[in-house]
DNA sequence: TCCTGGCACTCGGTACAATCGAGTGCCAGC
DNA sequence: GCTGGCACTCGATTGTACCGAGTGCCAGGA
């Protein structure tokens, strides 16, 4: 009964005029001015009826009786799903990609935070950018700095060129050439390997040296599995604008500085391969009115990371979809070109990536 | 005739009993209220009549006849200067703070960021965390990292823990052992030295090695001016609750999203000497409806950053004072006991901070 | 059978008046 | 110089009427 796939195509047509519209103007839209949308040739009172099927069957609610009616997340849903194709983003902003990335060069956070922002310029809603994992990265240097007599602070150098970082505690003070023997040891050992699986094989002679190094592997593991916890959002304000119930913006953003939700919100729907999600399908209860439109960055096809673009509900879906999927694309080419080790590194001002071409024009 | 130094003390009296209910109420309060407040022993007619006073001179304002008066900005100014003394947390707030600073344990970034929740939790306000300024660090480390073939990082641990880095492009190809030989040079020069004062005197045998060098030096320099343009910013989502127009929430939020804007804020009150800035009195039209609450943070009597507490004018100032005051001087010592090389180093858990005791009970 | 125009009905929004009450300014009197 | 009293203002609330967008239903036509 419920069987979503096929509406009757011009329920179909109906629900994509009331979506498309309830996007625009937020306001419910009633049966004329779905009769007089374009490609709808029929009356407004055949539009009623069918609408009063399509509330049955859940895709749209009334929010009072002799009012127009709204979609609701399953009508999205089936709107995002069945009705729109990606879309394709307005010269303006497409230039403004292009731009951006011409222009920017710097290091990774910096890269990744701007990128947010630029996101979040696109379509007006609030963006997250998800950074690669550390899991796969791979070391560049590993170095014990001391800090105190008894602290020494752990210092990783990743080849996308991030520098991670991890205050150790030494219970006992240790000697300056200790600290710089397991230093070595512990980058030889690191060196061109990904962060999850170093280990020290044979013990050096002192023992000192050995609890050093012990002590700092277990730091490396904990780095490796921990340390991507980090999301940039950007654009927080745009929310505002979004929403018009003050304690709604208050919920939303509240629930955005909680790195941790964001970031397994991200993780959830990217594991689930989708690249929407729509009010409710998230497990949320303070974003029940926003949506998610989520797009994979992948360096040479390996994931790297997501770009999240997070709106009301009744977001613009396919602006938001073209802008996820064109940055998180150009995103992953840079990331490639800047940090990859075995691409050709400094990153010229014009390069057309070698395609994989995806229906783009 | 604005002589503002002294009000008659009925007038003040009444300004107070007016701020006082309306930053509780947050609305307009009238003669009568101010007649049954505390300390107030004349008529409601009497108070009338110094109500059209204070307000000719500025320091209260009607929103329409017939209406309770509001404070201007002048009139909290009055209140914050002469009527108020900084004010005692309560004894729950003053728990979560010690609480806060006993178990917090971690790099310095985090320990920024969390110090700022916690301002934000306390006073139901954002806040802002400006972090000690790099001129005067000392580096611990420094390094240069190859990153591709032309692109190298530049990385300094600083005595405070805190990593900077910046990539640098060598025009043409460089070695490894070039790379290896100028890090090498670099860690001599810069060790225990301020990151603004580096130079290296004279020259090694090898060219090649001396323009990395120069190309990091220079680097070098930039990190130690610019890279202080941070501040982390807490509890913005709770703005959205001291507000009710929606607009406004907006422009506030994207005021706080460009830091430079805010940085420059806290500095430039920070410069005049001053703990409270009140709507109109920083350049800010974004911000005209807000204060800012700031408390130097002082390591051992030198600066090292501040925390600053951002609310609507109508904020209760008392308490953010007394909270910017404590947090900013636990975060003091907490950052002389974690990061001050010339200190203990391992910080236990209970430490009687050798005072500078201060009228705190 | 399905679509359509027509019709009665619903109900939120707006406009307007009446009323209420918190608050004011002014003034005569203590 | 303070106070109580009084007339007045004006926003907020309530009630009423009305408009109009929108609905559901139905009879008639393709």
């Amino acid at each position: 009964m419920t069987d979503t796939q096929d509406l009757d195509l011009r329920k179909a047509a109906i629900l994509e005029a009331v979506v498309s519209e309830y996007i625009g103007t937020a306001q419910p839209v009633g049966s004329h001015h779905v009769a007089r949308a374009a490609g709808i040739n029929v009356s407004s009172a055949t539009i009623r009826s069918e609408m009063v099927a399509l509330e049955r069957e859940g895709y749209l609610m009334q929010p009072h009786t002799s009012a127009g009616r709204i979609p609701t997340d399953k009508g999205y849903r089936f709107f995002v799903d069945q009705l729109t194709e990606p879309g394709v983003l307005g010269p303006v902003q497409r230039q403004k990609v292009s731009r951006f990335f011409e222009q920017v060069h710097c290091e990774m956070e910096e890269m990744l935070e701007r990128t947010s922002s630029l996101l979040s310029e696109l379509t007006s809603y609030a963006s997250v950018v998800l950074p690669p994992s550390h899991e796969a990265a791979v070391a560049r240097s590993v170095q014990l700095v001391g800090l105190g007599p008894r602290v020494a602070l752990l210092v990783v150098v990743l080849a996308d060129g991030t520098v991670e970082k991890r205050s150790i505690d030494l219970a006992e003070e240790v000697h300056e050439e200790v600290l710089a023997a397991a230093s070595v040891r512990l980058h030889a050992a690191a060196h061109s390997h990904p962060l999850g699986g170093v280990t020290v094989t044979a013990a050096s002679g002192d023992p000192r040296v050995d609890h050093v190094v012990a002590l700092a592997l277990s730091a490396l593991g904990e780095l490796a599995s921990e340390a991507h916890d980090r999301v940039f959002v950007g654009g927080p304000s745009r929310l505002a604008a979004a929403f018009d119930a003050v304690e709604t913006v208050s919920a939303v953003l509240a629930t955005l500085e909680q790195q941790l939700v964001v970031v397994s919100l991200l993780r959830d729907v990217l594991e689930r391969g989708l690249s929407v999600v729509i009010g409710a399908e998230h497990g949320y209860e303070s974003l029940l009115s926003c949506a998610v439109v989520v797009a994979p960055v992948s360096v040479e096809g390996q994931p790297a990371g997501a770009v999240g673009i997070l709106g009301p509900t009744r977001m613009n879906y396919p602006q938001a979809l073209a802008a996820a999927r064109v940055v998180g694309e150009r995103l992953g080419q840079r990331l490639h070109e800047s940090f990859d080790p075995t691409a050709g590194a400094a990153p010229a001002a014009e390069h057309r990536p070698r395609r994989r071409a995806r229906g783009r024009r």
